[in-house]
DNA sequence: TTGCTGTAGTTAGAAGCTATAACCAATCAG
DNA sequence: CTGATTGGTTATAGCTTCTAACTACAGCAA
């Protein structure tokens, strides 16, 4: 036996719960997290209502798997933009593009939270691993004193930042990196900028190139 | 006659009204917009379902009254402020009260869009409204040269500030000022930076410094 | 005061949703 | 071949929004 693999039950089993996420993901960007149906689903499937529950077990829990593919999906693309070389301003752009490909996807992951609910453990790991990437992009390897004060507050809060050895300063220009894309991005994808004709690329390009590590922050 | 005002009725009416935003807003502020339910709010009140929709004419109605709600609420705070001599930095910290005193309030305006909806006239003119305080407290008197693409770009691009005559570099201030405050507040707000345990206001505060008059942007 | 009209409320019910229960058929393992 | 597991079914409870039809009352005019 060279390495049985999947049984045959176990590969159709991941094939119907991936068409489910995938109709699931389709009528997300239709018409968003609240018009998503389990019946409707099934339907489109072929199958009828509850049979849908042998696949996940509520609604939650579909929503749960999406997220957590969400997350998988924009730290493959950060981490495959920095392998490439990509540098801050690259990253923003690959971001970016990745946002507009599919912004309920991204607002899944950052738009408006639902008071009780907790995302699983691994979604956090995700976005650390996320931040990690930042941080090198952030020139973590220059020794830099802090400079502001909330430079200094970073060096006792920074726990967060797992064992990395960055600089404060540079972990605050992760930080920023992240709160003034997400800032134009989501503004952006939720139709704010709708009207005024101006071009958000530019503004988010420019949020970000004041954080270039020879710049000033 | 002396000015007859409202009838009895119509203050009636307006005073029901009022009682189902309110529980409206608990509703949300507990669970969130998708766990809104009519009936529920009617059965508070002490009347029976359908009895709502003689007040709201749909769920949609009743949450459109609510997001222009809250627009007024964070327009009158933001005038206030300014009126006050509030300075950007001065505003920034207001307006991350508001948001933090209702954070569903907050998301409510800001948050994940629903594809389809399209937020009434009137909202969009009290945004306006917003942003031509943000202009005048990016020092909108001073003559300023554009300084950066964005800046020259505005130039072509700055029908949505109306009438307004401040330079393009007062314009991408107060936009950064505007997506600046929305990313550490909305990422805050949504609990990405429950962990690391930084103070955001700390953040915040800093990304808006960088914008005073007269510091570099 | 009488009588009309419009409004606020009622119950009943359609259509949709999530989710559970109970059951049937096919498949895989021993 | 037998027996357990799995994928599917239908029925059903309980929730939702929202419409229809009806009742009762408040206010206004003659």
């Amino acid at each position: 036996m060279t390495d049985a693999g999947p049984s045959s039950r176990e590969r159709y089993r991941a094939q119907v719960r991936a068409e489910i996420k995938q109709h699931a993901w389709e009528q997300i960007a239709e018409a968003g997290v609240p018009a998503l149906s389990l019946n409707a689903i099934a339907k489109r499937l072929g199958m009828s209502g509850p049979a849908l529950y042998r696949y996940f077990a509520s609604r939650d829990e579909l929503i749960t798997a999406l997220i957590r593919d969400a997350y998988r999906s924009v730290a493959d693309t950060v981490r495959a933009a920095h392998d490439g070389g990509a540098d801050l301003a690259g990253l923003a752009r690959v971001i970016r593009d990745w946002a507009r490909k599919d912004p309920q996807r991204y607002f899944l992951i950052y738009g408006t939270p639902v008071p009780g609910y907790r995302a699983p453990d691994d979604t956090t790991a995700i976005s650390h691993e996320v931040m990690a990437v930042l941080i090198e992009a952030c020139g973590a390897r220059q020794a830099e004193a802090p400079a502001t004060p909330f430079d200094t507050h970073l060096e006792d809060h920074r726990e967060w930042a797992g064992d990395h050895p960055a600089p404060a300063a540079v972990l605050h220009r992760a930080l920023s990196f992240w709160t003034r894309l997400h800032g134009v991005l989501s503004l952006e994808l939720a139709g704010h900028f709708a009207g005024m004709r101006f071009d958000p690329g530019l503004l988010a390009d420019e949020e970000v190139a004041g954080l270039a590590p020879g710049s000033e922050g």
